[in-house]
DNA sequence: ATTGACAGGCTAACGTTGTTAGCCTACGGT
DNA sequence: ACCGTAGGCTAACAACGTTAGCCTGTCAAT
C-alpha cells in the first residue's frame, strides 16, 4: 500500500493507467453494460480478482476513467474558446460535441454523485475555468450556464425530447440571455 | 395474457398497483439499491418471481413507478402555476420542490431514456403543459427552461455545486431571461 | 356434477455481477 | 542466501434478474 497523503494525487502507476485506458474502450464501445471487471481484465490478459491489486473497487475504476474524461474535456473546451469570436457559443458548441460523441463517458462522469476527494486535485476546477471565464466570472451566472448546457446534452442524448425537437433552436433561445447580459 | 390494443393504456390490475405501491416504497425509502425484485415480493409477501405474473420484467416495474410520478409532477406543477403572480418562478420553484423531494424517483424518471411506447398515453404531454403555458407556448423556449431546470436540479441532487453555492442566485440569473423574454 | 382452463402462487435453478480469501511465484534488496 | 512483496491465480460467496416447471384454487362451460 504505498503512502498516499490524504487530499493529494495518487500519481498512477503503469498498470493503473492500462486498467483506465482499457476501462474507457470498453466503455465507449459497449456502455456501462459492457464495463465489467471481468470485462476489464480480459482485455489486461488477467483474472478479475487481479484487478483488485490495483484498484480498490470498482467505483475507483470508474474513478480513473471519469478523471481522464474531466481532463479531456477541459482540453476541448480551452481549445475552443480560445480566440473564438463568439466564446460562449463556442463553448456552448464544445461541450456538446464531446457529450455528444462520448455519451456513456459524459453519463458515467455527470449522472451522480462525484467522488471529489478521490480525484486528482484542480481537475474539476480546470474544466470549469474557460466557462467562468466566457461568463465574466460570474459564478451564478456560469452555474446557470453549465445548469443549461448539462440540461440540454443529457436530454438530448438520453432521447428526451420529441424527434421533431428544432434543437440548436432551443440552445439558441437559452444561450441569447447569456449573451445579452454580457453585452450590458 | 390480455389483449392490450397498441398505444392504448393499459389499465392497471389491483395487483400491479400494489406492486407499483411497494416499489415506490422502497425506492423513496431506500434509493435504486433498494429496489430489487425480491424485495419488492417481500414486502407483498409473496416469491421474487410470482412477479413475473404480472409485470414482465425490472424496467416495466420500474415504469409503473415512473408513470406514478409523472402524474404527480404534472399536479404538482398545475397546482403551483395555476393563479400564480409570477408563474415561471412558481413552476420552477414547484419543480425544483418535487425533484428534491423525490430524489430518487426523480433520477428514475429522467436519467436515462424513456420507454414512452410503454407509458399510458398522455402522461407526459400533460406534464409539460404547465410548462408550455407558463412560456406562452413558445416549443424551443419551453425545452431551454426545461432543459434548465433539470440541469439545475440534478446537479444540486447529485451534490455536484460546489457547497458555498448560492443556489437561488443561480435560479435567478437562469430564469431572468426567460421572464425578460416573456415581457417583451 | 364434472371437467377444464387459467390465475397466481411456489421451489429450484441458472447465469452474471462485484468481491474476498488464500495460495503461489518471481524478483529485488539486505 | 534469504525474505518480503508485487502481482498473478483458483475457488467461492452473496445478491441480482430471470426461467422452468409444478401445484392449487376458482370459476365457467358442458
Amino acid at each position: 500500500m504505498a503512502e498516499t497523503p490524504a487530499g493529494t494525487s495518487p500519481a498512477l502507476t503503469e498498470r493503473q493507467r492500462q486498467i483506465a485506458a482499457a476501462a474507457r474502450a470498453l466503455l465507449d464501445a459497449e456502455g456501462p453494460e459492457g464495463l465489467t471487471m471481468r470485462r476489464v481484465a480480459d482485455a489486461l490478459g488477467i483474472k478479475a480478482p487481479s484487478l483488485y491489486k490495483h484498484v480498490p473497487d470498482k467505483t475507483a475504476l470508474e474513478l480513473l476513467v471519469v478523471a481522464e474524461g474531466f481532463v479531456e474535456v477541459a482540453e476541448a473546451l480551452e481549445a475552443a474558446t480560445v480566440s473564438a469570436p463568439d466564446p460562449l457559443a463556442a463553448l456552448a458548441k464544445a461541450y456538446r460535441d464531446y457529450a455528444i460523441a462520448h455519451p456513456h463517458l459524459y453519463r458515467l462522469m455527470n449522472y451522480q454523485p462525484l467522488r471529489r476527494d478521490l480525484l486528482p486535485d484542480g481537475v474539476e476546477e480546470r474544466a470549469a475555468m474557460p466557462l467562468l471565464k466566457a461568463v465574466g466570472h460570474d459564478g451564478d451566472r456560469a452555474r446557470a450556464l453549465w445548469a443549461f448546457a448539462h440540461g440540454m446534452v443529457s436530454l438530448e442524448i438520453d432521447g428526451r425530447f420529441p424527434p421533431d425537437a428544432d434543437l440548436p433552436a432551443a440552445w439558441a433561445a437559452g444561450l441569447r440571455t447569456f449573451v445579452q447580459e454580457l453585452r450590458s
